[in-house]
DNA sequence: CGCCTGTTTGAGAAGGCTCAACGGACGTGG
DNA sequence: CCACGTCCGTTGAGCCTTCTCAAACAGGCG
């Protein structure tokens, strides 16, 4: 978030559900998320569609898409949401001038591949329980740390579609293990608020190890 | 390669079937790869194990290492390896004084991501054939674009557990959909050379979009 | 020769998928 | 005010891809 104030210009609002970068597009600028969440996503030729990540107030959005001459990934919100904007060209003109905020960029695109890392992992080598549970867990903590939690409660914007799309399962199996997972206890879902009445219960069924994403002293 | 050449400084020879950054570990360099291939991986507290990556002559090696406290992943030799060394506090002085190679670093970081993104969706959205294509065309498309395959032909170091572990798949599996793939006559692997009877067929196979990683202009 | 690593193959089980239908909440238009 | 469409969540039946477990085989090496 620091890093935002510094660079902050131009502010852009926009509503739920729409594509802030589509796939294939070569978009001319880079944001910050600076409210609201967003998720990345890529899908396949004939409509299955895999969400990379999802990101919350603070993470750059199309990193990639700056680096590259056309983004290999779709960028779509999930509430409304406030984008600070900067310029491509001036991503450079950090990397010039301000070496300490290149850092802070190259170290956000790290984090966020390390987050990428971990969906790995769920999806490749989890059942559809620990999936879920991982999930879960995942986002509460990311939401503990942006204090946007509190004693188990926090926004939870996604539909079981989302859910789906980003665990690779189907819709139907991603109901009834939601069910599951309720009528064990473990959550409550109203009004966009999740309530997770046990998360150490849920992390252990989600087999989160604790990530601290602590900067490293520079020298 | 070119920012390899100019950051070259010691070099490092390991052999095969090491582990470079041992998971949870706190490593004090950065390394990039000179020769051979290695591996990114994660595992969960029961051993089952999760391939992120591989890496070819040019990755970076460790950048998500020289970022955080602690290392969030392996990452293992699977041939004899050169690495070039690059202490930690360097990376500090390359943004300081060389916002080009910063740059770069930034940019190969956010070219492995997106590597990372194809093999999420390939895991979590692709059955067991187009997974095990989408795996061998991918690795074909990077060493042909290293000048490392000639019609067809290119190395392929990896054993079977590698490729289940890459593609969340189980081990009887990966052989059997191996043999299928091998009988209608889409590849043969002897001696760790993969030759490839139709390289379309199996692109298509595995619906693996052409990703160039054009780097763009940086103005 | 025996052992180890890596590959192959089979039988049976099961987790997850597909297809289909239904219900509730909400918004829109007549 | 009601009829209708849409979005989202829910549920059931049956199938099938993939997994687990087990055993056997091939090659390399001490």
């Amino acid at each position: 978030m620091a890093f935002i104030q510094k660079v902050k210009s131009a502010h852009v609002s926009l509503g739920a559900g729409i594509d802030i970068v589509a796939p294939e597009q070569d978009s001319d600028e880079m944001y910050t998320l600076f409210s609201g969440w967003a998720f990345r996503y890529k899908e396949l030729a004939d409509g299955r569609r895999q969400i990379l990540n999802f990101l919350l107030p603070g993470d750059l959005v199309g990193l990639q898409a700056s680096m590259f001459n056309a983004a290999q990934h779709g960028i779509a919100t999930l509430t409304e949401v406030q984008l600070c904007v900067l310029p491509r060209r001036k991503v450079w003109t950090i990397f010039e001038t301000m070496p300490d905020l290149a850092f802070d960029i190259t170290w956000l695109g790290a984090r966020e591949e390390s987050i990428v890392d971990q969906n790995l992992l769920t999806v490749g080598r989890m059942n559809a329980r620990e999936r879920v549970a991982a999930l879960i867990i995942g986002l509460y903590k990311r939401c503990n740390a942006l204090g946007l939690a509190k004693d188990g409660m926090f926004p939870f914007p996604l539909n079981q579609h989302h859910i789906s799309d980003a665990l690779g399962l189907s819709l139907a199996h991603t109901n009834k293990t939601l069910a599951y997972l309720r009528r064990i206890g473990m959550f409550t879902l109203e009004g966009g608020m999740m309530d997770l009445a046990n998360p150490r219960a849920l992390q252990r069924m989600g087999q989160v190890f604790d990530a601290e994403f602590q900067a490293r002293p520079l020298i």
